[in-house]
DNA sequence: GCCTTTTCTGACCGATCGGTCAGGCTCTGA
DNA sequence: TCAGAGCCTGACCGATCGGTCAGAAAAGGC
């Protein structure tokens, strides 16, 4: 009953990807994979050194559009790096919706993992790109709370259609981004108006 | 060595929200949080009948919050609700931050759990609301975006004060909210400029 | 035909999980 | 002094996890 060579461990990659997305990656077992795809555990295990392996079979298709975003960015500042850190990531998160969604909630632990080294700091980087390298506390949760929140929604509308969902969210996130230029509204005696 | 009554009761919650937020829900185990606190394994059985029901006494006030906003919604529509939703979820994230980093990820196999019944139609409402009812896409895009971004930056800076971290996310959420009256700006021809 | 390589499997392993249970400890009121 | 309630424990349970291994089944070149 074997199969044509590597089939199988398509299928399995794909599995993964599905069950990774929904029920995350400690919550997907290595019988799960194998039961969709319609083998044994152990020839998961044959086509990959261990679930670890197939996490970053999986994912390195997104790391490797992370990277070259992060490159993009090294030689620019201001407007322009919050520009293409906006644009690139929208993309990024839109194309890579499943791959998102399976590093969802479980970043902190995914992280250690080899595959994923290098992955923070490039997050970090973006997160400043697109805060315009401002240090402002305002600045910086703002990106942060716009990258997540992008993934998040990618990660939420899998089966909205891509040209639907980027244009939205570049609009969205040029609209909520921090300006780079304006520090921001002068109004400090009524900043703490809410109580 | 027995301890003052529901003393270790305390311990072993407050343990729990510690290694929840960081590990997960399932990425902690009764024998982490029972080590943590100095007590066995079976000592934590003890002052709660399962794992679910320490996460469902953990989770409690920040559901009852989340009521209480659901609650306020319910007779508001429009800008009125758009501004009561944002302040209100803002409120909420700052406070429970540790809450809602627990939640963070594990959202969709967590939510079937009784402690968590309705809190997803509840999210849907907020949703709505602050994406001023709306049917949108964008609109509701934006919504969704914020959302999910306000809960992450909130389980990211623990330890940013509350004073820096809510008013910063106030004048986020207001500015990048898509406004109910204007009917998004009317630019069919140039809405695909990006290719 | 046969022999090698690739693919796949069932049986098994140690570790860890959430949870149970009988019993020991300490404190307290009668 | 003693019985009982509250608190806590070690030992144990079945289930499931990721992973190993010897060998069967199929494919392919000769």
């Amino acid at each position: 009953m074997a199969r044509a060579v590597s089939e199988t461990h398509g299928e399995i990659l794909a599995a993964a990807a599905r069950q990774f997305a929904v029920t995350g990656y400690r919550g997907t077992s290595l019988q799960d994979i194998a039961r969709e795809v319609g083998v044994s555990k152990a020839s998961v295990l044959y086509h990959f050194a261990n679930k670890e392996a197939l996490l970053a079979e999986l994912m390195a298709p997104a790391i490797a559009m992370l990277q070259s975003l992060d490159d993009k960015l090294a030689g620019l500042t201001g407007a322009a790096a919050q520009e293409v850190a906006a644009t690139g990531f929208v993309d990024l998160a839109v194309r890579f919706r499943r791959e998102i969604a399976v590093l969802r909630g479980e970043f902190p632990e995914l992280l250690c993992q080899p595959a994923f080294t290098h992955i923070q700091e490039i997050s970090d980087r973006l997160r400043n790109a697109l805060a315009g390298y401002s240090d402002r506390p305002s600045a910086q949760i703002a990106a942060l709370v716009l990258l997540a929140g992008i993934s998040e929604a990618c990660a939420e509308f899998v089966d909205v259609p891509e040209d639907d969902l980027r244009p939205a969210l570049l609009t969205l996130v040029r609209r909520a981004v921090e300006p780079v230029d304006a520090p921001q509204p002068q109004t400090p005696t009524t900043e703490d108006k809410e109580s």
